[in-house]
DNA sequence: GACTCGCTCTGCAACGATGCAGACATCGTG
DNA sequence: CACGATGTCTGCATCGTTGCAGAGCGAGTC
């Protein structure tokens, strides 16, 4: 049986298809008499509207779509929650859909039948996509991009200082007097910007306080996942000069790392210190407990959201903006001890 | 600037409407030169078909919701991998959306409005809802339901066998010689039929070993979330006569638990084993290792999209099926030790 | 009593796409 | 040369809803 609509709704009460639509919506005055009549027959035939209706003749779906490659990945998932929570703020619904980190799959939402279409706007997390084709797509929908990479103007843009973030994390592990600094999550290459970023904070901790700048002690990672990490960390304690603290771009790279050291017998943090980026809640029940960088996630949400309505609802489309959202660092046992 | 639409396409190409709608489909044999002129236009103008419009006129979307109560408990998120997936093997994008576990937000998507309309179907993990509740919606959206609550037999279900996994669980503790063994996470009440099931399956564990039951080892837990976990744990081992092994009805729990201990200074598995339920990868990085039922997350996920594939395109409503998902145990350091 | 006013209510057109039936031109066949 | 068959292309109606303009009617005013 299909859904009741509208003309089914008209023609059981007796009245024009209009004026049932103005008893759903409240548009118009109706009187009493034919609003009861109306009603029973909505409740007789459990109308529901057809939103697909409704929104092709509005123009607009009131749900924005958010895009991250992996949902799994702890980060993004507590990043939803946010912009889930944002977005009602706001009156629309949002949906998460993900690109499994496939180029492919990321490729997808440019193209003519993108699904993209049905939503008002979208909030996306890219990895391997570049700015230009962003720029070229055939797509209109209003976006606003997390994360460092490939911002260049082009876009409205939300993400925490990385550079700052990552200089902050070293010099913590420099103030606990650690001099050898390995880090853990490099990606020298085109898509690996937020990477290089944090490697570039880094290297700036390191200089300020004078420390030498060993290349063997940066190890790249293709992914931020935990075995990665735990491989990486490893790696690193086999060294000839083995470092004496880690700075992990992510926290799943710490919280991997961690694993990986106290399996091959290392103490954390006596041995080798170790902190990531994220703030996941993961780490606050890790043992030991992970020291991290918190980006603030609730305002990147809900600056992203508020970037995206104002280019959904602005009209004529406001200059791109670029938001900062704040990070703390959050120092724990895997650095300080207990 | 508005989006093309075939209308602006036509008349710049100088053919009709639907030539146009024939070359972006391929539906109808359209001559070379034609196709060319068309295809120019298509480029020039950089026309995206409207698929709100397609929607509506096709009566159909494409488009699969999956509803969770919390994106951020791993489960649901690598469910969600899954299901997406899944989804994706049948033509169809899956949206997923949360409830943040909250019985307002669960029953709007019961109502009138719900946006669910867009959607050819529901995979829905309910939390609160009852089977009477969802009976009476007034969506004809089909749904098919994830895990044992409020199964009744109107509705296709997806679930692993919640007593033998927790029977198993316990069965594994007491293989190890455990005889003292704790329950954390029954949920004694209308909505925790999935936590009574668990606590039903270390019942039976109990009785086929001839162990008693001592329901001061059953500890209740409102939510299935790390930190209620630990405090469970902690009381539990603050008792005169404290357990020797501690059966957590998800992972989460548990790995709360073990920081628990830990913190509190017990050793885990020496003076407390722990297990839980749910196989999430965090688990596997876990100082000690988790052990744990991992359900067959893959099973699941292509058992629900199979059976709402079924219930869509099935047209007459087939009877709603009943699938299970097969679980394994799999035993690690938090239970056999390194 | 004619007129305006205001309140209800209605019909038509439109959103942008596709299904369908048929128009038209071309071709092959007897 | 007439005919039907085939291959391209088109126009109209339609999906279910809402925007708009106006019809109809009773009440109020002079």
């Amino acid at each position: 049986m299909r859904e009741a609509t509208l003309r089914d709704v008209a023609t059981r009460a007796g009245v024009s298809i209009r004026t049932v639509s103005n008893v759903v919506n409240g548009y118009a005055p109706v009187s009493d008499s034919l609003r009861a009549k109306v009603e029973t027959a909505l409740t007789e035939l459990d109308y529901r509207p057809n939103l697909i209706a409704r929104n092709l003749k509005q123009g607009r779906s009131g749900m924005l779509c958010l895009v991250v490659p992996e949902l799994d990945v702890p980060y993004f998932a507590e990043l939803a929650r946010a912009v889930i929570a944002a977005g009602r703020k706001h009156g629309y619904a949002v949906m998460v859909d993900q690109t499994d980190a496939d180029p492919v799959r990321e490729r997808e939402l440019l193209t003519r039948n993108s699904r993209l279409t049905l939503f008002d706007g979208l909030i996306l997390s890219p990895l391997t996509l570049s700015a230009q084709e962003l720029r070229e797509r055939g797509n209109k929908t209003p976006v606003v991009l997390l994360g460092e990479h490939i911002f260049d103007g082009s876009f409205s843009h939300v993400a925490i200082d990385n550079v700052a973030a990552a200089r902050e994390a070293t010099e913590h592990l420099i103030g606990l007097g650690r001099t050898r600094i390995a880090a853990v999550g490099d990606q020298p290459y085109r898509t690996g910007e937020t990477a290089q970023l944090r490697t570039a904070g880094y290297r700036q901790a390191l200089e300020r306080a004078g420390l030498p700048y060993d290349p063997a002690l940066v190890r790249p990672t293709e992914r931020f996942h935990r075995r990665l990490g735990a491989t990486a960390a490893t790696a690193l304690m086999a060294l000839d000069s083995p470092p004496d603290a880690i700075f992990c771009y992510n926290d799943l790279l710490a919280l991997g790392a961690l694993r990986g050291l106290l399996t091959a017998g290392f103490r954390v943090p006596d041995d080798v210190a170790v902190i990531g980026i994220d703030g996941i809640e993961e780490g606050e029940f890790a043992t030991p407990s992970l020291s991290t960088i918190v980006p603030d996630k609730q305002a990147i949400a809900t600056l992203a959201v508020e970037s995206l309505v104002a280019l959904i609802e602005g009209g004529a489309a406001p200059a791109p903006a670029e938001a900062r959202a704040a990070h703390t660092l959050l120092p724990r046992e895997s650095t300080v001890g207990r």
